[in-house]
DNA sequence: ATAATAGCCTACTATTGAAGTAGGAATAAA
DNA sequence: TTTATTCCTACTTCAATAGTAGGCTATTAT
């Protein structure tokens, strides 16, 4: 039950972009910097986000990243389901016909309401609100 | 975000218990074979909700497990929190100082948000709901 | 043009944790 | 005393996570 870095550096990433509210995009170097994240690590995470259609990328030279939606246009939801999968608590719970037992059939009751109700928590988030949180730092910080 | 082989397991051993309402303890045996779960391992597994308080065992010939509260006193939280261990869906949520950037902080209270929000589903569940949820099986299937 | 800057792609490696196996000791009932 | 059962500890296997590495491709600046 606990999320892989995967996640983690993900939403942060995804945080950096929405503080980032240029024109501009932002560079992969300096969102791994900023979080300290390994660069190539993070590049991954980056072409599934992209592959994902949440952020889009400008190639070449003052090239980066910027966000494909508006900050309020993406939950936490979006970001979980393409870099940790599915959020299924339990195999069954997607794959019908796989219990046979009875007593496993309360628990893939149970798996799914726990499913749905994470599910619905992550849906309310969206990324403005967690880009608006912990406002320590202002956008200006970081015009180059 | 998925469970563990742990979690499910607990539970469905849970089930099995509550379900098996006597005052004879109800043997690991039974129940691994009734839930297919290989012997051993569910045994440790055994061990650990038995240190966490929430069943309690007897050695010896015809020995075996009970449940050590009524069923609508247990939670799935606390079935959860023993063999899955903390809830936490990042490690900084426990840990304060552990961060020092400024997204990760907003990150942090979005996490701790929503392992409250799962944290709440999973103590309004009791076994004694799930147990009864799929009631495909009666008590008197398993009068030795 | 050319160099520099950035993303893109693919393969490899190390570490960790989950999942399961195994064997025997301790305990209690018959 | 035998049998049934829990208890304890160590080992093994497998898969996924986390991270590294290196070269290719596209675009901008000079």
């Amino acid at each position: 039950m606990k999320l892989s870095t995967r996640t983690r550096y993900a939403l942060r990433a995804m945080i950096e972009l929405a503080r980032h509210e240029t024109t501009r995009p932002l560079q992969l170097k300096i969102i791994a910097e900023r979080q300290e994240i390994s660069v190539k690590y993070l590049e991954q995470l980056m072409a599934v986000l992209k592959s994902a259609g949440l952020i889009k990328s400008v190639r070449g030279s003052r090239g980066g990243y910027i966000l494909a939606r508006a900050p309020n246009q993406i939950s936490l939801s979006d970001i979980l389901r393409c870099v940790e999968g599915p959020i299924a608590t339990v195999e069954c719970v997607k794959d019908s016909n796989h219990c046979s037992r009875a007593a496993d059939c309360a628990a893939r009751e149970v798996w799914t309401r726990v499913e749905q109700a994470i599910e619905e928590v992550l849906q309310s988030i969206t990324l403005q609100e967690v880009a608006n949180m912990a406002s320590g730092r202002n956008q200006s910080d970081y015009q180059i």
